[in-house]
This record gives structure tokens, C-alpha cells and sequence, in this order.
RNA sequence: GGGCGGGUAGCUCAGUGGUAGAGCGCUGGCUUUACACGCCGGACGUCGCAGGUUCGACCCCUGUCCCGCCCA
């Protein structure tokens, strides 16, 4: 085994291995019995390439599944990919413009076949990254969301919900996405907050008369489509505007002064209000409460339609000049000054959303949202970390319905055909050929798509078979957990709740695990722009600087982005590995919404498998030429680090255990990698080199037990978070007779079962290990080469104590570079001055000592001095304590006798620490 | 406007009603045959601010100031 773990050739090598061998695969034999854990993955795009959020994914979902698996039960963790409706649109767009050519010059079913072509060609390569992340999912049950049965699937679900009068057809204002030329559901907008825009100021002329009246606006090329001014009931300066009209500067039209206590607040601006019932959500309703005219005046892509009268064809912010500079020229301007804004933009294109009048397709969300309040509520359904379930309640209990009609060409048709001889709509699973109202048979399918979200809705039984009653549905429907970013908690998570209660009559899973978001170590969003997007596949794989910066510029980086990357990364990334990756992620608590990925964290993760690979490199040489192997049973060693090591490797694997169970892989993680860095490697493994060389066979014999045990248990425990570097080294552990052919289908260790928590060791070994500290710090303060050998004399009133520091006698010498003298009269050592020339003294509990032959004085009083201060102040805190009358009466008594403990060893030390200081 | 999360060591973050923790960084020493991607030491925090509850608060409550996110 070389001195250095490289990850590269391991992981590509063991993961091919699982793949080929099938260990992936859930079984769906009538005969298999085990309980099931399913766990459907959050289809990544087909656009996609794999992105630190992927990664992220993938990791916990991998650990919960290859946990879970160790543990016996019958797992699928379904793969699959989402077709991303104007993702992919856009992408396929993109290309054919460099052709020369749009979508409308191939045709919707032309393009169409392009689409799919490009998707065989180049689409899901996501699928392929997230085997390097050592994903185990059962691959060959992949789905597209547009595959035949997932078409299917979809169809059912609208024709169902259709019948059912949950999905219906209106007429209102929706959010129309000038760029993308399709309508947006509310999610899909966003607002973006504090925009320094304009209000600008003008006058509409009374009709009769020539009084006038000034409303404020910040769109006012909409002013072409007003119906009417409104103004407040009660507002005494307006009353003589009662029932007048205005005249509309450039439209021959009439606009009534409307009376709205609903719209209009008096105190804001001049309290009179442009109404345009047809381009903005208040005054839409503004409009419908007086039966307003709704007059739309944009033209799909953003230009102005026939209604803008000479301002026809102008592009909206063309138009709004030209309304501005014509309304200036009439004399109508009244000033303009700056105001704050909010601007609502697309999820998806960035441009700002229209407010239009448009025909669409809605889903009735109260009655679909009640149950799946109430499955969280009752608890059926949990949510990790418990904070997200008051913004899931809060959204659903608020919740408007869902348009789903996309005015796009990629994506799920909708099944619903009109007739040219009669109004009847027709909604079918299959397609229609005739109308379901008249028998007409001149009748054409609607246009639209469906959202993409619809179909990934149904996707945890969608994927499972749905419709059909399918073994795998009957078997792995309701999935387990639901693990996710917390940013598509209401585009996905409920609405899968509410359509997998609605189709199944049963929660879609139990758990849902909502993980933070990962951010460059600034904690900024990782962007193409800011050139601080780190790929995953460049941590595990290495990356120079040069190349970092290559691939940043050619993303379109801005020059601050190539900046900060520069000077972040000037020499790139190692190879760190995947499983570093993985660990690295994990360490962060998911409690936390934002994970600021640091590169010196990923190095450290990459520095334990290091560790974790010569620890293992170390033990396999001390058990290469004996018989003793792994064994499954824990050893029952008689030795005193044995016996602790042990101790402490059980209780890391409980914590180990209700970190998995509970969803906190931190907490897992880190309980294993500090039992394996701090506690095996530093402690156990330093003191098995003199046992093992100790040449009394009995203790070799049980120290090789020992080794074996803790480091194979170790490694099926750290399986699921570093599943490569584990099962490159447990393929080369020495292990019991029937071990299975790899640490992916060894059972998980189990601290319940195995307990061998052992108190008394862990005491013992704690003062062994108080030992060897103090007299390292001593070494260490005063300059005591290692070379050179150190005489500790020790003294112990307690019996206990004095037996384990005899006992250990030899690994101490060892670990500290010491020889120990027992010192039977303890005087000597309250006066280690006079009997030790230039001594050095340690004072741990219960036991103190007298290193002589050592001491720089000046140093010595600096350090006792440090040691006496810091005694005084703590033993001042206790005694402050234990003197408060109303502490020793009302405080828990194992509170108080704890205190009475720490004072009375804090005053021995202050004593000892004293003596020695008066003495030098 | 409503809601949520956060403000703990230089940085990134854990954490508990009973005398503050990790990793990195900093610092002193070490060619100790598992590992310098290492080993052994050391320094570093009035836990945003102000009140309150409590024998005792970084942790609970109230108010307040910043930062971020979500919804309207």
C-alpha cells in the first residue's frame, strides 16, 4: 500500500464493481420479505450538469440509502431525470439560432424531434456525474418525466382531476413572461425588491370643463389602457369629481371617475389612481368590483398591440418614453420624482413579468391543500428541520390556485381538444378524434403544455408505475423520505403531498429533509457570472488554476469573478476525492440554510481518508503473518487500552446511529471521524505498538483482536459516507470466515446489540492519558529534547489510581519518553525543590509528580503561575457557588456535589501549584 | 406589511439551563519506520445590544439593532 490514498483509479474501480455486481438493485421478488426504504432522487434537469447543490443531494441521500441498506432493508433509491419545460426549450433555441434558424421555422413537431434528439444526445449527462459522487441508485430504473408512461401517468392525473372539477379553464390576469412569451404561475415569479424607479406625474383633463385631475404612476405607457380614475369616497377635495368624466389624450375614449375605498388611499400621492383593470392585479379587481372595460394593449411579446393607437408596435419601454414625451408635449406632465419599487421578474428568464388578460388552464388548489396540511400537522408526514413546516402551513393555508398551461412546445401536451362547431371542450385520456359535445370531428388539441412541476408532482408514484397497479407501486409506494432544498418546498414537496394523497389516498413519503443551500465560502450564491461556481467534478478530480480560470471565462465570468478566482484558488484543486467531497458536505448541520463551502474543509475531509488510509495501512502490516482476523463478535480484551478503545468505538457508533436515524449526518460524521482521529489513531494505535511488541502472547494476541475488530467495525460504519476508501481497505482487512464479498452489503455495526460501553476502562485510560499530557507539556515548555529520556517521580494517595499508572506503566514510558519512579513518601513532592534538583511538577488529579533535571526556572514560574491563575479563577466561580446559600438548597444534588468535588481538587491544586512556586 | 433563519475564537461553523467547542488559520517544537495530507505542545472568545425569569443563562422570555431568505 503506497504512503499516500489516492482516490482517482479507487473510486472509478469500486464503483464499477457495485454496479456490475448488482448491489444497487431492489429486489422485487414475491419471496423477499425484508422491510422496505425507498427514496425517490429530486430528478435533476435534463439540461443539468452536476452543481455543488447536486452534490449536496446526492451525498445525503446516498448515506440514508447505503445506511439503511446495511441495515437490511430492501432499498430503492429511484434515479430519474425532469425534461424541464422552458429550460430545455431554451437551450434547443439556442442552438438552432446559431443555425440561423427559431423553433417557428422548423415547426412545433419538427422541433419537437429536435428537442428529443438533443436529449439522446446530450441530455441526462447529469446522470452519468452523479456516479462519480458514488451514487447507488438503481439505475435501470431511470425515467424521464417524459417517457411513455410517465406521459401516461400525467394524463390521467389532469383527465382525473378534470372530472373531478379540480382542474378548470378561465379568463383572469396572469404573469406573462414577455421573453419566454408564456404564462407563469405565481411561484414562478420573483420579486425583486428596493428598484430606484420613477413615479412620474400627469393630468387627465376633465371632459367638460377644463379643470383637471393628477394621478401618479410608474408605468405610464399603461395609461393606454385606462378605463378609469378612482378616487376616495370620502375625500372632501375631490368631491366635485363625482360622477365626471375624464377624456383620454390619445384615445378617443371617455374614462369615468370611479369612487373605490378599496384601491385608493387618500394619503398616498395626489389620492387620485389610474385605473388599468386589463395590465395590473388591483386594479384588475379594481375592475371587476365596477365592471370596467379591461382593454389589453400588449401584443404577446411586449410590444404595443392596435390599442395603443399611434404607439402601436413600439416595445413597452420604448412606449413608455413616448407616452412620457407625448403627454410632456400636450402640456400634461406634471413632474416625476424617484420612488422605490418592487419589480416583479421570471424565475426563468429574468425579464419583468406583464400583468395580462389571458385564457388558461387552472388547477383548484383549497380542497387539495387541506389534507396535505393536515398530514403534517398529525404528523404523517414529518419535516426536518421542524422550522419549515410553519412556511409549508403558511403557504398552503394561503395558497391560489395553480395555472398549469404553458405556452411552450416541450413538454407534456394538454389533453384537451376544441371543437370548431360547438363550445364544448374536450378533456380525454386518449386522444380525441371526435368532440365529447357535438360529435363534431373538426376539432384541435389545445396548444399548451403543462407546467413542468405537474409532472414532477407525481413523481415518487408516477415512477413506480401509476396508473397501473404495479408490484413495485404495491411494494414501495409510500416512499420514505423526501430529502431536498428547502427553495423548492412549495414548487415541489407540497405539491407531491397533495397529489400523492389525492391519486394514492396515502402520503408520498413520511419524512421530508429539507438541506441548506450551498454558497461559495463567502457565503455568496455560487453564479456562472461571478465566476465562483465550484464544480463538484473538479474537487474529486483536480483542477489547475489556469483551468479554473479557463473554464470560468469561457461560462461567462465577469472580471471581478476572474478576480476573486484568482486570488481564491491561485493553484486550482487537488484530486480531493469524492469521498472528501462527501464528508465535507455532510459536516456542515443541515439545520443551517446555507452551506459556505470552504476548499481548506474539503482539504481537511481529504487529509482524514489519508489518515483513515494509514491507520489501516498500519494495522493491516501488524496483521499481515498472524491468524487473527476481524471478527465479528466484539473481542473481549483484557488489556487496559483495549478495552477502552473499544468502549469509545461503540459509543461514537451510537452516536454514529441516532445521527443517521435522526438526520443529523453532522453529528454521524463527526462523531466517527474523531473517534478514528483522536481516539484510534493518536491513542490506540500508539499504545498497540508496544503491546504488540511486547512479546507476551496473550496481550499480542488480543491486541491484534482488537485492531482488527475496531478498524473493520469502523469501516462499515463510515461505509455510507465514504463508501470508496472504506471498501478499498475492508477488501483487505482479514476477516471472519462467510464476510461478504464487499462492505456494501456487510450489515451496518449495531451499538444497541454490540454495546461494550466500559466505564471503568474509559476512567482509567483518562488517567493514563492526563498522564502522559502533563508530561509532555513539560517537555514541550522546557525545551526537553525527545531524544532525551525523563525521570518522572510520581506520588497517588489513591489506591485505583496508583494500580492503572503501575499497570500501564510501560505504554506510558512510551507515549511520554519517560521512566516512572513510584515516590512512596509523598512529603518529597510537597517539597520537590529539596529533594529534586531543578524539578519540574505536574499536579493532575489525584496524582502529582516531579520531573527533575528539566527546568528553565524562569519558564517553570511563568507556567505554574499561568496554571495558579487560572485554578484561582475557576475555584473563585465554585466557591462563589457553593457559598450562595440558595445553590446548595435548591440545585440538583449531583449539581452541587459535582462543585464540592471540583473545589476541593482545584484546591489541592492550587496548593500543590502554590508549594511548587514557593520552592523554586 | 407578515413570517422565518442567523449574529459564538482571525475565518467557516457546532453546541448545552450548571465554570465555552471543532476544523482551518496563527504560534513553539519534532526526519518518533502508519501518515509532514503527519506528530507533540501553546495562544486566542465579557457567545450582537439592553432588560427580565432562575440558585444559576451563551442557551428560556421581552425589547432592540444589524445580516439573509420567503410570502404578500
Amino acid at each position: 500500500m503506497p504512503k499516500q490514498y489516492s482516490p482517482t483509479d479507487s473510486e472509478a474501480r469500486w464503483y464499477e464493481f457495485w454496479e456490475t455486481s448488482g448491489y444497487f438493485a431492489a429486489s422485487e421478488d414475491p419471496e423477499d420479505h425484508r422491510p422496505t426504504y425507498t427514496l425517490a432522487i429530486p430528478p435533476p434537469n435534463v439540461t443539468g450538469s452536476l452543481h455543488m447543490g447536486h452534490a449536496c443531494r446526492t451525498t445525503f441521500e446516498d448515506v440514508l440509502c447505503r445506511h439503511k441498506r446495511m441495515q437490511g432493508y430492501n432499498t430503492l433509491w429511484v434515479p430519474g431525470i425532469d425534461h424541464a419545460g422552458i429550460a430545455t426549450q431554451v437551450v434547443v433555441e439556442r442552438q438552432l439560432k446559431k443555425e440561423g434558424l427559431t423553433r417557428h421555422d422548423l415547426g412545433r413537431e419538427k422541433f419537437i424531434e429536435r428537442v428529443w434528439q438533443w436529449k439522446e444526445e446530450s441530455g441526462g449527462r447529469i446522470l452519468q456525474q452523479l456516479r462519480k459522487m458514488g451514487a447507488s441508485c438503481d439505475w435501470p430504473r431511470t425515467k424521464f418525466t417524459m417517457d411513455p408512461d410517465m406521459v401516461r401517468a400525467v394524463r390521467e392525473a389532469f383527465v382525473q382531476l378534470h372530472e373531478e372539477g379540480l382542474i378548470y379553464r378561465d379568463t383572469r390576469l396572469v404573469n406573462w413572461d414577455v421573453e419566454s412569451r408564456t404564462v407563469l404561475s405565481d411561484l414562478e415569479v420573483e420579486q425583486e425588491e428596493n428598484v430606484e424607479g420613477t413615479m412620474f406625474d400627469f393630468a387627465y383633463r376633465l371632459a367638460d370643463g377644463d379643470g383637471e385631475v393628477v394621478v401618479s404612476t410608474t408605468r405610464p405607457e399603461t395609461m393606454l389602457g385606462d378605463t378609469a380614475v378612482a378616487i376616495h369616497p370620502d375625500d372632501e377635495r375631490y368631491r366635485h369629481l363625482h360622477g365626471k368624466y375624464v377624456r383620454h389624450p390619445f384615445v378617443d375614449r371617455m374614462i369615468p371617475v370611479i369612487l373605490d375605498a378599496e384601491l385608493v388611499d387618500p394619503e398616498f400621492g395626489t389620492g387620485v389612481v389610474k385605473v388599468t383593470p386589463a395590465h395590473d392585479p388591483n386594479d384588475f379587481a379594481t375592475g371587476k368590483r365596477h365592471g370596467l372595460e379591461e382593454i389589453n394593449i400588449f401584443n404577446l411579446d411586449g410590444t404595443l398591440n392596435e390599442n395603443g393607437g399611434t404607439f402601436q408596435g413600439l416595445e413597452r419601454f420604448e412606449a413608455r418614453k413616448a407616452v412620457e414625451n407625448e403627454l410632456a408635449n400636450l402640456g400634461l406632465a406634471r413632474g416625476s420624482k424617484k420612488h422605490m419599487m418592487t419589480l416583479p421578474r421570471s424565475h426563468r428568464s429574468g425579464t419583468i413579468v406583464e400583468p395580462m388578460i389571458s385564457t388558461q388552464w387552472f388547477v383548484k388548489m383549497k380542497p387539495l391543500a387541506a389534507p396535505a396540511i393536515k398530514a403534517v400537522e398529525d404528523g404523517t408526514i414529518q419535516i426536518l428541520p421542524p422550522e419549515w413546516s410553519k412556511t409549508y402551513f403558511h403557504w398552503l393555508r394561503n395558497i391560489q390556485d395553480w395555472c398549469i398551461s404553458r405556452q411552450l412546445w416541450w413538454g407534456h401536451p394538454i389533453p384537451a381538444w376544441y371543437c370548431d362547431d360547438c363550445d364544448h371542450v374536450t378533456v380525454s385520456r386518449e386522444d380525441a378524434t371526435a368532440c365529447g359535445g357535438c360529435g363534431g370531428t373538426s376539432i384541435r388539441q389545445d396548444d399548451d403544455v403543462l407546467d413542468t412541476w405537474f409532472s414532477s408532482g407525481l413523481w415518487p408514484f408516477s415512477t413506480l408505475g401509476w396508473p397501473e397497479k404495479t408490484l413495485a407501486l404495491e411494494r414501495f409506494y409510500p416512499t420514505a423520505d423526501m430529502e431536498t432544498g428547502y427553495d423548492i418546498l412549495f414548487f415541489w414537496v407540497a405539491r407531491m403531498v397533495m397529489m400523492g394523497l389525492h391519486f394514492m389516498g396515502e402520503v408520498p413519503f413520511t419524512r421530508v429533509l429539507l438541506a441548506g443551500l450551498v454558497t461559495d465560502e463567502r457565503g455568496e450564491k455560487m453564479s456562472k457570472v461571478k465566476g465562483n461556481v465550484v464544480d463538484p467534478l473538479d474537487v474529486i478530480y483536480g483542477a489547475t488554476g489556469e483551468e479554473l480560470i479557463a473554464k470560468a471565462e469561457q461560462a461567462g465570468a465577469k472580471k471581478s469573478g476572474i478576480k476573486y478566482l484568482r486570488a481564491t484558488y491561485p493553484d486550482g484543486f487537488a484530486a480531493y476525492g469524492a469521498d472528501a467531497l462527501r464528508m465535507t458536505l455532510l459536516s456542515y448541520s443541515p439545520q443551517s440554510r446555507r452551506i459556505a463551502l470552504s476548499m481548506k474543509r474539503i482539504e481537511g475531509y481529504r487529509n482524514f481518508a489519508n489518515k483513515l488510509w494509514n491507520a489501516s495501512r498500519y494495522a493491516l502490516m501488524r496483521l499481515t503473518g498472524s491468524s487473527t482476523k476481524a471478527s465479528q463478535e466484539c473481542p473481549q480484551p483484557n488489556a487496559l487500552a483495549n478495552r477502552w478503545v473499544l468502549s469509545r468505538l461503540y459509543q461514537a457508533l451510537d452516536v454514529a446511529s441516532t445521527g443517521l436515524d435522526a438526520y443529523r449526518l453532522d453529528e454521524a460524521s463527526g462523531a466517527l471521524y474523531h473517534f478514528v482521529w483522536d481516539e484510534f489513531c493518536d491513542w490506540f494505535l500508539e499504545v498497540s505498538k508496544p503491546a504488540l511488541d511486547s512479546g507476551d502472547p496473550a496481550l499480542v494476541q488480543e491486541t491484534e483482536a482488537t485492531l482488527a475488530h475496531a478498524l473493520e467495525t469502523v469501516l462499515r460504519a463510515l461505509h455510507p459516507m465514504m463508501p470508496h476508501i472504506t471498501e478499498e481497505i475492508w477488501q483487505r482487512v482479514p476477516k471472519w470466515a462467510d464476510a461478504p464479498p464487499s462492505i456494501m452489503i456487510s450489515r451496518f455495526p449495531s451499538a444497541l446489540v454490540d454495546a461494550k460501553v466500559d466505564r471503568q476502562a474509559e476512567r482509567d485510560f483518562e488517567v493514563v492519558q492526563a498522564f502522559v499530557g502533563s508530561a509532555r507539556t513539560i517537555r514541550a515548555e522546557h525545551d526537553v529534547p525527545k531524544s532525551e529520556p525523563m525521570k518522572i517521580h510520581w506520588h497517588t494517595d489513591d489506591e485505583g489510581k496508583r494500580a492503572v499508572l503501575e499497570a500501564e506503566r510501560s505504554t506510558i514510558e512510551t507515549l511520554a519518553r519517560c521512566e516512572m519512579c513510584f515516590e512512596a513518601d509523598a512529603a518529597k513532592l510537597d517539597d520537590a525543590a529539596a529533594h529534586f534538583d531543578n524539578a519540574a511538577v505536574f499536579v493532575n488529579p489525584g496524582v502529582r509528580a516531579a520531573v527533575p533535571g528539566v527546568i528553565d526556572t524562569e519558564k517553570e514560574r511563568d507556567r505554574l503561575q499561568r496554571d495558579l491563575k487560572k485554578v484561582e479563577k475557576e475555584l473563585g466561580v465554585v466557591e462563589k457557588k457553593l457559598g450562595n446559600p440558595s445553590f446548595v438548597e435548591r440545585a440538583p444534588e449531583a449539581v452541587v456535589d459535582k462543585s464540592k468535588r471540583d473545589a476541593s481538587e482545584l484546591r489541592e491544586k492550587r496548593q500543590r501549584l502554590e508549594a511548587a512556586l514557593n520552592s523554586l
